[in-house]
DNA sequence: TTTAGCACTCGGGGGTTGAGACTGCTAAAT
DNA sequence: ATTTAGCAGTCTCAACCCCCGAGTGCTAAA
């Protein structure tokens, strides 16, 4: 008996195991389980059934005398093999669209409340992942003098985002000449990557006269600055108190270990990065991430696009009994509503 | 007998009660006492002291055959009338120093970073609340178009510190307009806070000339988002998980009172504020707090000044058992040293 | 192949018990 | 008058037992 031959009659029985257990959080029992397939099985033949099911390690027992919870492999046969991908229903979808206001935000703060919106909805943890402003293509700079060497770089990419940085110049710079640099990386530099400008600004330093050597290198330094500060990897969590409700972190040490990771976020920044290019959900199962602390986690990732450039990723963390059914959806449908909406918005 | 008339001794092993609780977390017993104080007492004698303090309600029994257990007025008579008060050592400000280290970062950041070194530092919660810039004084404000009718405000101010915030304006708006209303805020109100500005925006809106009144309309609107988006309080929190590792909070009751807390933190930050005025420390202890979901934690809080004016607050939050005589010193010291330096980076 | 029946296992609630930790009180000692 | 030794009394807590109920696996019959 291997996996890949369960019958029907087996994978209805997975199929409600996982998700009679996803609703109660208790062990399913063969009892209960007849009642719910309202088939003519008795609860003889179920537990039979059961008995190869955890054999082939996918549902187990916490004790003997107890029903049966499903293992990883439990929930991702039921998540590759069996859940149909579904869609929010209208209502769903409406009830999401009339909550989803922006004014005027930064892209940080619509990133938030994108998140915190799907973690009211989904009632567990939202987090998101950015790659800063690594893929963006820049629209205009402006350099503001704050005091003698302080300036504030606001950076306008194409794609609507604004971002702002205070940064400290090796040398004071003077009103006119700040206004100088800024004219120059606008006119030749607009449509670039931050990276693009730097590559290129490299290459004019060598072959640049003396009369435009000085603002060349001062340009230079700008980006130097702007690309250190504007392309941190961020990562946002709103919702983390969901965590607290659900019945597997009553448990102190289990809770522990996820608060612990909320708060040195860095592990799951370092997930959402390796799934940024991705297509489509990504779901991780309790011990298939190799972070302890998220062991009893499950986590629910799409990455989102600005103007088809994955820009970041959005998703769930929550414990591994979740309903991947409703969970999944609610994340697809965020990660492109707001791909679609932050352009339109034109933040 | 009242309180006022606690003899050396009386006071003594009331000290000697309050600090072994605070290390072990466990009732107090006489003869514990005995051996701590190395006196020639006898445990008996002890007993009888502690009742009298028991009956001064200054300590309590969980159930007559245990020890005793300071009260909330034990424990605010051992803060008020024995604590030294005390000093960091050489080696723990050394220790603060190398970890407090500052880039180029906005204001909440640097607050942030702070936190989480006095949390770490301390191994409780720390939080801070920050006024905003309801207080501060206008250097300069600059306005930076972004798109048609979404402007970019930079303000910076007298003590140094630097906000940015993007707005929708009500109507389209032209560049050379923008520079307009710059220039004349710039020129006719360095030096006031935002709501004398508005005031005082008010007024001219009356008596001006047809000529200015569209500028002065304008330059109202700018006034008005601005306040609106620079002037809202805030509440940070780091090292919320600390919280968990206390033995009192191992009860799950208690436990999700504090952490329903941390998650709607306003009575926290109504508390903050009601003492932002205050010099010096300020500790709350258990039932003191009106707020009822606190009442088993202890709170210690400094004000922060930006050039001598009160901007905020800083300090800790644990269980009442906590060690004061390092807790206060720790918050004493961190908002010195954030008041000091966050002008000298000018922020 | 399915199912009824049964023996078996295990967790958990409830009650009991005994050890140990402290106290308050009394009476003697200082 | 104050301190202290001694002791009886009180309470918690951990250990233990016991039993119920839930649920299983296995066997043998359908």
């Amino acid at each position: 008996m291997s996996i890949t031959s369960l019958n029907t009659r087996r994978k209805r029985i997975l199929q409600a195991i996982v998700e009679m257990y996803i609703e109660t959080a208790l062990p399913v029992s063969s009892q209960a389980i007849t009642q719910r397939l309202r088939s003519q099985l008795s609860a003889a033949t179920v537990r039979n059934i059961m008995a190869e099911l955890d054999s082939l390690g996918l549902i187990w027992q916490p004790h003997t005398s107890a029903g049966r919870i499903p293992t990883d492999k439990g929930y991702r046969y039921y998540i590759d093999a069996m859940l149909e991908p579904a869609q929010l229903s209208q209502d769903e979808k409406d009830f999401i669209a009339s909550q989803y206001s922006v004014q005027n935000e930064a892209f940080d703060e619509v990133l938030i409340n994108v998140l915190r919106l799907l973690s009211n909805f989904s009632g567990y943890t939202a987090m998101a992942f950015s790659s800063g402003l690594r893929r963006i293509l820049l629209k205009r700079l402006e350099l503001v003098s704050v005091e003698s060497a302080k300036v504030l770089i606001v950076l306008v990419s194409r794609e609507g985002l604004v971002k702002t940085t205070i940064v400290q110049m090796p040398r004071k710079i003077e009103a006119g000449q700040l206004e100088k640099i800024s004219k120059f990386l606008n006119e030749e530099f607009e449509g670039l990557t931050l990276e693009g400008i730097k590559k290129r600004l490299a290459q004019e330093l060598l072959s640049s006269t003396d009369v435009f050597f000085h603002i060349i290198k001062r340009a230079s330094e700008v980006i130097d600055l702007a690309l250190a500060s504007f392309t941190k990897d961020e990562l946002y969590l709103e919702g983390t108190s969901y965590i607290l409700g659900q019945p597997e972190f009553q448990n102190t040490q289990k809770l522990q270990a996820v608060l612990r990771t909320f708060e040195r976020p860095e592990p799951l920044l370092e997930i959402m990065k390796e799934d940024l290019d991705i297509e489509g959900i990504k779901v991780h199962i309790g011990k298939e991430n190799s972070y302890e602390d998220i062991q009893e986690c499950s986590l629910v990732i799409s990455s989102f696009k600005i103007k088809n450039r994955n820009m970041g990723s959005l998703g769930i963390i929550g414990p591994r009994r979740m309903s991947y059914a409703k969970v999944i959806s609610a994340v697809d449908y965020m990660a492109r509503i707001f791909s679609e909406r932050i352009v339109d918005f034109g933040l």
